[in-house]
DNA sequence: ATATGTGAAAAGTTTCACAGCC
DNA sequence: GGCTGTGAAACTTTTCACATAT
């Protein structure tokens, strides 16, 4: 959905004013989706030994058109050899740098219920980059106890927290009936971006919050609906 | 991305043979993955108690387009009622048909570490007709433990599992180094589905195993990457 | 010879705008 | 009055195809 306010001369659309003329003023976002998985692929490339990778490569491990692959990184730019390919280790930290995660994130999970807990522990997070600074719950019996090594924390707690230690992101593995709140509270303390488990609409109209939604049982659903439409859909 | 094999005569390019004449051929893979948000959020609006609801509300709850509701729901009928909208349970039911979740799936789970305990415990899964019936991990550890009211069985029992019980559905949550080799096992043994989060395109080129993908450091590095370009992205 | 980067065409998706029905 | 269903327009994304570079 873009912002529709004063979109009306068909002209100046944005606020990006296109780089070095090639660029489309606005990435697309299914070019986004896919440029961390290009990044994992390159990850474990460069596990195996590679050094060079052509787009063709990319895309086949991933499914995908070659030229799809080339286009999504010449948006930001011209990472290839003609005659040649890809380096691995350039590309991969040009698309670090793209996706902003070329440095660490600090990051906090409120909700230390089954699944946050899992998510706690998960290590690909750490992996990419970000880091578990804080963990909150407001279930007295929880506050206090150890997560990994972290202490489970009261709600209360998250404004200052979210003050002292530098955190922009939270993970939101909280129950659907205190989501919207508890996301209106992160918000107001300073967050400013949400990856968000629970199965209910967190964005609010007019914030400025950046919301990614992991709906487990929607992607389940989307499961059942490709088993049961095999060869039905566009894709 | 469509298999490609024998689509050159431009003409009949798929088995559903179009129903009343104003279907498309195939369903937008953009309606799918919206469908089921929106029974989400009909589910909720009736759990209010709520009868009736117009597009432009859901539309407004999901952040969307009213004439887009409408439209991803006139791909599959006609279920509202002009200057009235649409009845909230006929709706849900419809969708449910849709997506294939108006009876109950068997799933089995993989992996019995963090991440797969949580996932098992998860009520969603349930709540939306998802019944586990079998949980594997090749851990001789874990092997013979319970896990919910589950026994964790070895993963060489998989097959005479999936026979004995009819399950179509797997949620694969083992480490990436496993889990190509391993879902190869579950479509030899009769499962058709994957629900995917092992960070690794477990897809395989001539399968027809039918994978959604959730990689949660994706998500991440997509929640970084829109925080970082606020406004710079198509939407 | 081989593989990128990119105009241009094709395909897909969203939004507009309004006829049709309540 | 109000809201759906849908042609047609607008827009976005993907794919083709080839000039260009090594």
């Amino acid at each position: 959905m873009m912002p529709k306010a004063d979109s009306n001369d068909g002209e100046a659309r944005g606020a990006r004013p296109r780089a070095g003329g090639t660029q489309p003023n606005y990435v697309p976002v299914a070019t986004v989706t896919r440029l961390a998985l290009y990044l994992r692929e390159l990850q474990q490339l460069q596990r195996s030994g590679a050094q060079r990778i052509q787009s063709g490569a990319i895309a086949k491990r991933l499914g995908l058109n070659d030229s799809q692959v080339r286009r999504d990184l010449s948006c930001f730019g011209q990472f290839g050899q003609r005659g040649v390919g890809y380096d691995i280790t350039g590309l991969m930290k040009a698309i670090q740098v793209i996706l902003g995660t070329d440095r660490s994130w600090n990051v906090i999970l409120v909700g230390a219920g089954n699944l946050g807990r899992a998510l706690s522990g998960y290590r690909g997070f750490d992996q990419q980059g970000f880091r578990l600074v804080g963990v909150f719950d407001c279930s007295e019996e929880k506050i206090g106890s150890k997560l990994g090594n972290l202490f489970i924390r009261s709600l209360d707690d998250l404004e200052s927290v979210v003050e002292t230690t530098k955190v922009e992101l939270a993970i939101l593995a909280v129950p659907a009936e205190s989501a919207i709140a508890v996301a209106q509270r992160l918000e107001i303390a300073g967050i400013t971006g949400i990856l968000n488990f629970a199965p209910v609409t967190v964005r609010r109209p007019n914030s400025s919050l950046t919301v990614v939604d992991v709906d487990l049982a929607v992607e389940l659903q989307r499961l059942a609906f490709a088993v049961v439409n095999k060869n039905k859909t566009t894709d």
